[in-house]
DNA sequence: GTCTATATTCGGATAGAC
DNA sequence: GTCTATCCGAATATAGAC
């Protein structure tokens, strides 16, 4: 693997345990095992190497909810799959997690990966819901867009619930809570 | 107000506004006026201080939850009052950012407010689902543990939405896609 | 490309005078 | 109770040799 590619997974790494403003360039350089000179020569700085390594992050998060949403089967059963995948719940979500950070919000560069990839997960999502709704799989009633960021908004919650009480059940149970309630809309 | 009011107001907005990591003792000092001095008097050191300002905010935000849910009228309106109260969105939630921080969630005097918080926020509304559907007006079919879970999800997963696109949209679309959903159990 | 040296400011305190 | 002085390591680089 490159220098920049060791650089860039372990930025992607520390910024999902710490977030922006708790992750510096030494610690990046030590679990890279790069060296100081070697990190300033291939990347500005950090908000450089961090705006690189939400890129990498955004693109990866896109791919495997892709996979869940591609899924064979209706429009419902895509729902479900994506909110069941198995997740690392207590780790949170490492694009989702910095929207918290001022730094990350204040700077274009990086929030744009992270606005991005929720623009194109609730965009996803909302053609599914519209879908189901055309083909007769969901009655009336459901707004697509509103709905799909409800889904979405159950997932990024569920983190923080479960985070805040340290265990993956509120997590669960907010998933559970929310295709109980989109389940009320499937047609027999 | 009291130098120790002083240094845990300005220690709670900073909380909100940069988290954990992001505040210093610095920066508490400036923002409340108070001297270094002064504040080690009062308090043995930032994560002393911080947890002040947590249990103080916690104790709000139940504060002003409880009046949305206490409104006279059904478990629908009265989640409906919850859900639509209005909010700084793109400030996010001074209780649910916490949990985002790792010195937060490792440190169980800072986290055990945040626990709490959304432990009692998600047993209040599970009651008021479980009221609702004992006299008629849910249908039967709704969990209510897992429908209070994906109350409070959508909401915490809201402010990230909207953080992330810098945009209360995304925070209000979420809202009226739950309530949406939460509306198909209404009885007539 | 990588290394080591150096620089400046901040973080998070402790010590002791007033 | 509050103030100033002091401390030590971390954060975030820049400079220049190899």
């Amino acid at each position: 693997m490159s220098t920049q590619d060791r650089l860039i997974e372990s930025t992607q790494s520390l910024l999902w345990e710490r977030g922006y403003v708790g992750t510096s360039p030494k610690a990046i350089q030590q679990r890279s095992g790069v060296g100081q000179g070697s990190m300033y020569h291939h990347f500005a700085g950090k908000p450089d190497l961090a705006a690189a390594a939400l890129r990498r992050s955004a693109e990866q998060m896109r791919g495997i909810a892709e996979a869940d949403l591609a899924v064979p089967g209706g429009a419902y059963d895509r729902i479900a799959a994506y909110l069941h995948r198995d997740r690392e719940v207590l780790r949170g979500c490492r694009i989702g997690r910095m929207a918290q950070d001022p730094d990350v919000i204040a700077d274009p560069q990086l929030r744009a990966p992270v606005e991005e990839t929720f623009d194109w997960l609730r965009g996803r999502i909302a053609d599914l819901v519209a879908e189901g709704q055309a083909n007769g799989e969901f009655a009336p009633g459901l707004h697509p867009a509103d709905t799909a960021a409800a889904v979405v908004a159950v997932v990024q919650g569920g983190y923080v619930l479960a985070r805040a009480s340290n265990s993956a059940e509120p997590f669960e149970q907010a998933i559970r809570g929310a295709l109980g309630l989109l389940g009320a809309y499937r047609r027999a």
